[in-house]
DNA sequence: CTGAAAGCGCTTACAG
DNA sequence: CTGAAAGCGCTTACAG
């Protein structure tokens, strides 16, 4: 049914039928709420197309996923800001499409075909990453977007973003570290979200050095971002886990898990032997036993401020907003936690 | 840019560009090899609104969660599933908009409201669950629409559809426990899937009886479908898992990981004391140390026939698929393997 | 406050 | 093979 029909058939016009279901003030109160009981009852909504036609809305919002991003399985960090996306979304009555960096065939990529073809209102960024290339596109269609959680290795001036600051995460875990000096250190970490792990390593380092103790480059491990991954890295290093104690900072929680997995192979006692604190603080890092303590990634603050950021620049209400949010250290089962540790105190 | 624009831009018609754009054979082949390169060269699309308004297709479907679903944290197969969609969607040049079940305040459900307002050609159902209403609202639209992966309780004639076969994969995981009569048997279950769960449970007892061991009521143990929830269930039944051995049948790999933990925490070596057997096969499942002996469902096989079907569908090429997919028994760390077991000479 | 009419940017039947 | 024109179903400036 089209509004011409559905105006005719409860006798008004289309425009009144319209401005109704828009809710115009032009149309008195109780007219409206007539209009809109009468829609419900005869399964009437205006047709989206015709509608985004006209008003170039679409009523959806894009999600851009990094390029190194393989699947909601493989990425659990990537899933669950997703899942908080989609949350938060809900309450602006605006539906969600997922974007992946591919390109289909010698096409343009998703995300430009997207942006050209006028599908979303707007874009979630995962990691600012974009090309020179891509840059221009969103000032050539003024597309709003809000970049979020990684901030990659180019961070561009005059974008939105709320960022997790990983430098500073870094340095929590160092810090913390630092305050057992019995503990070999160890950093493991990620070719995939380079740019994010060498500011995590920064960090780590200024920690550990405001504590007295720098970090070689041989305690510098690298893997792939999986489980397996640094699960095999741990067992291929296990002399040296075995000399002696070790206190290790893992990139993300998804490789804290495969240190856990690894450690219990080898027969090495966490915390006592091996204390692991890793970051992002997924779902599954408290399912698991031991629970992981991890640097918890403001993800309740992060997301309902870039989806209203987001509202905002596409109802073009400007404003800048640039920020790196800090996560925040919880200590559970993979660290000796002592309450008298002098972090806690700084934080408290 | 409009089509008319570009068109003048080159020198053609709009009608041109629109024939040339969508291949049609009317225009031919070196022109309209001309024409899509002079687009790509000046970022030219067509509107995909305006496109959809005039040809009733969107290029994108749906994808439908179920009820229960929380999110893809929390349900890691239908988030696996939503992975394999994604990557196979991508072949067919479609986009995916995720929907749930959710109503948004005093609405339409979001389902009926993307129907309604046409916002998709077609949707896969992970789950077959609708209520009267909404088989009415498929058929008044005339929506294509796959169901699969969980049957749920009504299964619908005349609807496409391609479903695990709950019932095949609870019988297997019973005949091979069956010849292990020395292990006491357990189910391990949950309320959120309940009639999946009853088709497990089914088959389960089919599988046991078929080797003289009767399943009891009090053998049947209910969680929610999560990590801690299986945890805390174990933990609660430590007494019956540490008088005697005990073979675990697990609802679903979420449950497996679960269990694993909690026979770690109560000393209970696998498989040797505690065998378990789970279903699903998420990525998780090998992950983890020990790797789950599990049923894997038939993702790779349900979800690019699924696709097809769903895009036939949209292309009003009709045929009905009603099909069950049978779960294939993968024997990894959590199950005492042995070669000779009946069961394996039966599959074989 | 209300309705008739133009126009959003496409596709396609129609005429040439 | 090509183009002019109608129409997909909305919104909104305009006239009343």
């Amino acid at each position: 049914m089209t509004s011409r029909e559905f105006a005719k058939l409860i006798g008004v016009s289309q425009s009144t039928v319209s401005r109704a279901l828009n809710n115009s003030p032009l149309v008195p109160e109780e007219k409206r709420k007539l209009i809109l009981a009468k829609a419900r009852e005869v399964g009437f909504e205006l047709n989206s197309h015709a509608k985004s036609l006209r008003t170039q809305r679409t009523g959806t919002i894009g999600i851009l996923f990094p390029k190194h991003f393989v699947s909601m399985s493989a990425n659990m960090m990537l899933a669950h800001l997703y899942d908080c996306i989609q949350n938060e979304m809900h309450h602006y009555n605006y539906d969600i499409m997922v974007v992946y960096y591919e390109s289909t065939s010698e096409d343009f990529s998703s995300f430009e075909r997207i942006i050209r073809t006028r599908k979303v209102d707007g874009f979630l960024v995962l990691r600012m990453e974009l090309s020179h290339a891509e840059m221009c596109l969103i000032e050539e269609y003024q597309v709003p977007c809000v970049f979020l959680m990684n901030a990659g290795s180019k961070i561009r001036p005059q974008l939105n973003y709320l960022f997790s600051d990983s430098e500073y995460g870094g340095y929590i875990a160092g810090r913390y570290f630092g305050g057992f000096p019995d503990y070999h250190k160890l950093f493991i970490t990620v070719h995939e979200e380079l740019e994010d792990a060498e500011r995590r390593l920064e960090g780590y380092r200024r920690g550990l050095e405001s504590c007295g103790c720098p970090l070689e480059e041989s305690d510098i491990l690298f893997c792939r971002l999986s489980i397996e991954d640094a699960y095999n890295c741990i067992l291929q290093n296990r002399d040296r886990l075995s000399r002696q104690k070790t206190a290790i900072f893992a990139y993300s929680d998804t490789l804290g898990v495969g240190i856990i997995n690894a450690c219990r192979e080898l027969g090495l006692c966490i915390p006592e032997q091996v204390q692991i604190i890793s970051m992002d603080d997924i779902p599954l890092a408290q399912q698991l036993h031991p629970r992981l303590s991890t640097l918890h990634i403001n993800v309740e603050e992060m997301v309902p401020r870039s989806c209203r950021l987001l509202m905002e620049g596409i109802d073009r209400k400007e404003g800048l907003v640039q920020e790196w949010i800090r996560p925040r250290l919880i200590l559970r089962d993979t660290t000796v936690n002592r309450e008298d540790h002098f972090l806690l105190k700084e934080l408290a």
